[in-house]
RNA sequence: GCACCCGUAGCUCAGCUGGAUAGAGCGUUGCCCUCCGAAGGCAAAGGCCACAGGUUCGAAUCCUGUCGGGUGCGCCA
C-alpha cells in the first residue's frame, strides 16, 4: 500500500467547496434585520465561464447583502478573507459587483483526479436520490405491430433516464405499459384471424382498410393453423377472438421485446392494462377499486362536459359521464372515467394505474411521452395529485419527431400503410450505439434530424465517432505507452499514487477542471431530468482531450508520453486514463460501447 | 378559441436550473498539414438571444403581453 501523496480525494468539488462557503458564512454569524439566520438556498458555488476569474465563484455575498443590510463588497471582503485562510485556496478576488472568485491550489485538482483513479466509472455515481423509488415509463408502444423509428427516442430517452437517475442514487424500475385492452387489439385479432385462414389455404386478397396489412401478423396465422387446424374457423367470433386475441398480443410483445433489445433497452416490469379490467367474480377489477376510492373523497360525479370552444365538432351532443374533478387539481377541464354507454375510457385505467404504482410504493412516476401526448401532461398530473394526496411527483417528458435524413436529403417513408421505416432496420444499418446517441445529441423536446449517412462517418463532424474515439485515443496512448517505456506501471492503483505536481499546462488544467464537473454534470442532469447534457458533456471532455492532443503536435513537450520523463508522463497518463474512465461511464449511461479502438 | 412546447450566428443547435465580454458544429474566408501517437490543425468574420414591458445588484434564462412556428383539444387507444 503506497502512501497516499494527498490528504483526501474530493470527489465532488463543488459540494465541497459550497460546504466551506457555508461554513464561512457559518461563522461570519450573519443576522437579518429581524435577528433571524439569512437563507442561505440561494447561494451557488459555480465555475465561472471565463478562467480567467478563477477557478470557483460563489455569489453569496450578493445573495445576501441585503438580507443581512450589508453592502454585496463589503461583505465579499469579509468571507474573503476566511477563504483566504483555507489551505486548499490559492487566491481569493472580490470582483464586479461582489462576486467571490478563488482559484484552488493544484493540490486540490489532483486530489480529484486521484479520486477518480480510485472510485473509476463509480465517479460520478451521486446519492441525490437517496434510494428514493422512482418508475419510469417508456415506450410503452400498441402491441399492434414491430417498433417504428418513431418510437426509438422515447425508447432511447427513457432507458437513458432511467440509467441516469440510478447512477444519481434513485431506485429505479423501468416499466412498459401494455396497451392490450382497447378495439385496436380487436383489430389486432381479426387481422390476425385473416392470416390464419390464409394460413389455412384460404386465398383473403388484400387486406382490407380497417385490418392491420403487415406481413408481421403472418406468424400469428400460422401459428394457429398448426395449433388449432381449421377449429377456429368453425366457431362464431366470440368463442375466437379471446383465443386469438392472446396469442397475436403475446407474439407482438415478444416482437417488440426483440426490437428493444436490438437497441439495448430492458424493462423491469410489462404492465398489461388488461388485467386493469379484471373481474374475478368476487371483487372488482383495479379500476372498480380505483373509481370506488375516488367517490370516497368526493373526486367524481356525473356530469357533462362543454365543447371545446372555437370549432364546435359537427356532431357534437352533451352526454352524460362519470367525470373526475380533474379542474380542481390544476387541469384544465375536468376528464371522463367513463363513457356515456357506461364503459371505461382509457384514461380510467391511466388513473387505477397510477394508483397501483403508487400502491406499490414509488413516490416519483416519470412519464416520457411522445409529443403528441402534450395534451396529456396536465391531467397526469392532476392524477397524481389526487390519488397520491399529494405525496408522489409526478414528472412528464416529451420527445418530439425524428426526421431522417440521407446525406442531407429528406429520407421519405413510403405512405402505403404497413410499409413504414423499423426501428430494427435503423440499428440495422447504423448500429445501435451512433442511434442512441444521436438521440440524445438534443434537447429531448426539439425535433431531431437524423441522418443515416452522418452518424456513420467517421470525422469530428460525428458527435458519436468524436467521442468514442476520444476513448479508444485514451486507451491507445496507454497501450502506446508501454511500448515507449518498457516497464512502465499503468494500472489505476499505480497511477493513483503518481505525484501529478507537472500536470500545469493550461490545457491540462482545463481538461482536470473538466473531469471535475462530471458529478455536478450527473446531479444537474438528473434534477432537470435532462439526459442530453450528458452526451453534450461528453462531447465537450472529448473535445478537450483531443485539442490537448493536438498540442503535442506542434510541442512535443506536450505529448502525453515522454520517453525520456517518466515521471511527467506518469501523471500524464493518470490524466488521460482518468479521461477514458469518465467517457466509459458517461458512455455507459447512454448506453453505448466505449471501445477500445477504433476500426 | 384554449392549453402545452418552441423562437439564440447564414444552417443545425447548446447555454451549467438568474451571473461577469453570448457558445459549439456545419457552412464561408484565410493560413498550416511531405507524415505523427489513426482518420486533420490554427485563425477570422458572423448576434438588438423574435418584439415590448416588468421583477432585481444582474435576465437568453423568471413574470405579463404581442408576433411567428409546432402539437393537442368530450366517448379513440
Amino acid at each position: 500500500m503506497c502512501k497516499s501523496r494527498y490528504r483526501s480525494a474530493v470527489m465532488n468539488i463543488f459540494t465541497e467547496f459550497s460546504g466551506r462557503v457555508q461554513q464561512a458564512l457559518g461563522r461570519l454569524d450573519l443576522k437579518t434585520q429581524d435577528g433571524g439566520a439569512p437563507d442561505l438556498s440561494r447561494v451557488t458555488v459555480e465555475s465561472p465561464r471565463d478562467p480567467a476569474h478563477g477557478d470557483l465563484a460563489t455569489n453569496a455575498a450578493m445573495v445576501l447583502s441585503k438580507q443581512v443590510g450589508m453592502k454585496p463588497r463589503d461583505l465579499a471582503e469579509k468571507l474573503a478573507e476566511l477563504l483566504r485562510a483555507d489551505p486548499d485556496i490559492q487566491e481569493v478576488d472580490v470582483a464586479g459587483p461582489g462576486f467571490i472568485n478563488f482559484r484552488l491550489a493544484h493540490s486540490m485538482w489532483q486530489s480529484v483526479l486521484k479520486s477518480i483513479l480510485e472510485k473509476g466509472v463509480d465517479f460520478g455515481r451521486s446519492t441525490l436520490g437517496g434510494g428514493k423509488k422512482t418508475n419510469v415509463e417508456y415506450v410503452s408502444a400498441n402491441p399492434t405491430g414491430p417498433m417504428h423509428v418513431g418510437h426509438t427516442r422515447g425508447a432511447v430517452v427513457g432507458d437513458v433516464l432511467a440509467n441516469l437517475l440510478d447512477y444519481a442514487g434513485f431506485d429505479v424500475t423501468r416499466e412498459y405499459y401494455i396497451n392490450d385492452a382497447g378495439s385496436q387489439i380487436e383489430t389486432l385479432a381479426r387481422s390476425a384471424f385473416l392470416r390464419y385462414r390464409e394460413a389455412l389455404g384460404e386465398d383473403i386478397g388484400e387486406i382490407p382498410a380497417g385490418f392491420y396489412p403487415g406481413d408481421y401478423l403472418k406468424p400469428v396465422g400460422e401459428k394457429l393453423a398448426a395449433e388449432y387446424k381449421d377449429g377456429l374457423k368453425q366457431k362464431p367470433e366470440e368463442e375466437w377472438l379471446p383465443i386469438v386475441k392472446d396469442l397475436a398480443v403475446s407474439m407482438m410483445m415478444d416482437m417488440i421485446r426483440e426490437d428493444l433489445a436490438c437497441l439495448n433497452v430492458h424493462h423491469d416490469v410489462f404492465f398489461s392494462e388488461r388485467t386493469l379490467h379484471s373481474r374475478d367474480g368476487v371483487n372488482g377489477s383495479k379500476i372498480d377499486e380505483m373509481l370506488d376510492s375516488l367517490r370516497e373523497r368526493d373526486l367524481v360525479y356525473q356530469g357533462t362536459l362543454p365543447p371545446p370552444k372555437g370549432e364546435v365538432p359537427e356532431d357534437w351532443e352533451d352526454r352524460e359521464q362519470t367525470l373526475f374533478r380533474a379542474s380542481d387539481y390544476g387541469d384544465d377541464t375536468d376528464r371522463a372515467l367513463k363513457k356515456s354507454d357506461g364503459t371505461y375510457t382509457y384514461f380510467a385505467a391511466d388513473v387505477a394505474y397510477f394508483r397501483d404504482k403508487f400502491q406499490r410504493g414509488f413516490e416519483d412516476m416519470i412519464y416520457v411521452l411522445g409529443a403528441d401526448h402534450s395534451g396529456y401532461a396536465k391531467r397526469l398530473q392532476a392524477v397524481g395529485k389526487a390519488v397520491s394526496d399529494g405525496k408522489a411527483d409526478v414528472v412528464v417528458r416529451f420527445c418530439q419527431l425524428v426526421k431522417l435524413f440521407k446525406g442531407g436529403e429528406p429520407f421519405k417513408m413510403s405512405k402505403r400503410s404497413g410499409d413504414f421505416v423499423t426501428l430494427r432496420d435503423v440499428v440495422e444499418e447504423v448500429g445501435r450505439g451512433p442511434v442512441r446517441f444521436m438521440m440524445l445529441y438534443r434537447k429531448n423536446d426539439a425535433p431531431l434530424d437524423f441522418d443515416f449517412q452522418k452518424v456513420t462517418e467517421q470525422s469530428k463532424d460525428n458527435p458519436v465517432f468524436y467521442v468514442q474515439y476520444g476513448h479508444a485515443r485514451c486507451c491507445s496512448v496507454l497501450r502506446q505507452s508501454k511500448e515507449d517505456i518498457p516497464g512502465l506501471q499503468v494500472t489505476e492503483s499505480d497511477l493513483a499514487g503518481v505525484d501529478f505536481s507537472d500536470l500545469t499546462d493550461s490545457g491540462e488544467l482545463e481538461l482536470l477542471a473538466k473531469l471535475a464537473l462530471w458529478p455536478k454534470i450527473v446531479e444537474a442532469s438528473a434534477e432537470t431530468h435532462e439526459p442530453h447534457r450528458i452526451a453534450f458533456y461528453l462531447y465537450d471532455l472529448a473535445s478537450s482531450l483531443h485539442a490537448q492532443w493536438n498540442k503535442g503536435k506542434d510541442l512535443p513537450q506536450l505529448r502525453f508520453i515522454n520517453a525520456d520523463n517518466t515521471k511527467l508522463t506518469l501523471a500524464r497518463l493518470a490524466m488521460v486514463r482518468a479521461v477514458s474512465l469518465v467517457i466509459e461511464s458517461g458512455l455507459s449511461i447512454l448506453g453505448v460501447d466505449a471501445p477500445q479502438e477504433m476500426r
